[in-house]
DNA sequence: TCCGACAATGACGCGAACGTCAACGTCAGG
DNA sequence: CCTGACGTTGACGTTCGCGTCATTGTCGGA
């Protein structure tokens, strides 16, 4: 009886996993609630495998990139249609491109803010550079610090 | 007295904006009362003027790509520090960066989502193509499309 | 003059996504 | 045996982002 904890068949608690997601087991709870997860029970407790914390990953991503947890569900059920009817995976296929496409144009509003953001930088760069030049000390950019790290001895 | 309606002195009714970016009247006097906008009175009704039809602009695009109200007034309130204490100047250059990195770590994360929808499209289309062949008509991509549009008369 | 369209404010309501608290079970350690 | 850490299930509270009245005001035509 190996017990190597990275085995696919390991199982976790959910104070487990809300410690490494860093979320609470009252969100897991709500999560199973609304039919996102649904662990194994062992009594009343709940065991979850390494599927559910692969699909908590993908709820949480979804969360991060502004998915309702409706819709996250329902992505979530699109992938388990495996046997399901060809016409419901076809509908099924519209819906991945149609939240592909969703997600896309929200990158696009992310490249977006990033630029008008970097504006605001550049702005306020050059404003302090006429007024209070001393105060611009960590102002370079990335590769120096990195040409830095890679350069020194490391 | 011209009335050239794009001169950037043209002035907006709550209703405009509102058909022009397809939000409410409460919401716009909702982001008012959160401190978003500012827009002038006419007696008591709102006057909207380019600035302020910017701003709507910024609070939707931060708003699609999920910035709480709080946190896209917090961002507008950097904006208009060109006069204030250098120091301050330097806070908010911190705090812009700060924002451009989580903007960053989010697009990361759209990819990522994107990526696994793809995934799931390849399966559904591999699943699709061995049993139902014929349900799958737009499943070409778009290049083909628009070879076709390019070569096509036009 | 009256009407309808549009404006305003204020108050209440609502759905989503949890937080919080109460009340209880279970199991290991001192 | 008792405590404390962890688990469970309700039930209620809270914040955010508005929607939805209710009430009142101000116009510009018919």
């Amino acid at each position: 009886m190996s017990m190597d904890l990275r085995r696919p068949e390991r199982t976790f608690t959910i104070r487990q996993l809300c410690i490494e997601f860093k979320v609470t087991p009252r969100a897991l709870r709500f999560y199973e609630d609304k039919g996102l997860l649904s662990p194994a029970r062992e009594g009343l407790n709940r065991v979850y495998n390494h599927r559910d914390r692969a699909r908590l990953t993908l709820i949480l991503r979804g969360k991060r990139v502004g998915l309702s947890l409706a819709e996250i569900r329902d992505i979530l059920e699109l992938y388990k249609v495996d046997d399901g009817g060809a016409t419901q995976a076809a509908k099924s296929l519209r819906k991945f491109r149609e939240r592909i496409a969703a997600l896309e144009a929200q990158r696009e509003d992310i490249d977006h803010a990033i630029q008008e953001l970097r504006k605001g930088v550049e702005r306020l760069e050059t404003q302090l550079a006429h007024t209070r030049p001393d105060l611009l000390p960590q102002a370079g950019d990335y590769d120096n610090k990195m040409r830095a790290r890679l350069d020194g001895v490391h």
